[in-house]
DNA sequence: TTTTCAGTTGACGTAAACGTTAATAAGTTG
DNA sequence: CAACTTATTAACGTTTACGTCAACTGAAAA
């Protein structure tokens, strides 16, 4: 059975504001019924918005998220449109890959310099005789 | 030896402009040093420069840039500084590596969904009796 | 029925990260 | 030396992603 969520409870589930439901609407990123003139947001709108705010911690922009969120509705019928989106999918696969490369080098990068800072604090703490 | 930049060089170099390197300054991102009135960028603010692009294509702000740098440049003399250092180290890190989880999620969802498109577009060309 | 409460639509405000323009100075080239 | 060229500071403009506030509308509770 479909879970129904008023603008306020979606909000606080996910710990935004209901400001924040508004402006995804208005920019395309969501689009719950409406019952009279007050929203209605379903299980597939909370879903989605989880994408979103997934794709905000990353760092992506709200065109950006929308760009990929497309990639998954798109449900062409014709051939190039397929081809298309396999072609924007990789695209942004592509991208995505690199992000992570760079990110597995800044991990890194920090993880070094956690050891070296361990060493050095240990060091002072046993009280060696360089210091 | 020593490698200098005039401010369009290095602006050149990576692909950025002479306003943003001035702004990077202001807040305290970089300090090239002067030749009377000019800017003289040497290698480490060139080196500087490139992970500060390089956490920007990450998403990442500028002052949480300038608190990953700082934990590179600190060299505290204080045990606590050494702890406190760690301390932001070690949560920065934690970040880190939950982005990383986060971006291998969207790459893995982003690699399924191709497949399934690539299966779909294979049958359309050979002309598939469900279509 | 009268508050009251959550929700609605504008509309303007804001912070970050620069873009753009103006006025000026300092080298460098013909 | 005049004319560029490249740099400088200062200041205002711009976009994104909302925050904030005002005025209004239903529905529900007292």
């Amino acid at each position: 059975m479909e879970r129904h969520y008023t603008i306020s409870d979606l909000a606080e589930l996910l710990d935004i504001t209901p400001r924040t439901l508004r402006y995804y609407e208005e920019v395309g990123l969501l689009t719950p019924i409406r019952q009279g003139t007050q929203r209605l947001y379903r299980d597939r709108d909370r879903v989605r918005l989880q994408l979103i705010l997934r794709g905000r911690r990353l760092g992506f922009g709200l065109p950006e998220i929308a760009d990929m969120l497309d990639l998954y509705d798109a449900d062409p019928t014709e051939i190039t449109q397929l081809q298309d989106v396999l072609q924007r999918g990789d695209k942004k696969l592509h991208d995505i890959e690199r992000q992570i490369r760079d990110l597995e080098a800044v991990r890194d990068e920090l993880t070094e310099l956690r050891t070296r800072i361990a060493k050095t604090l240990l060091q002072k703490l046993r009280g060696d005789p360089t210091e």
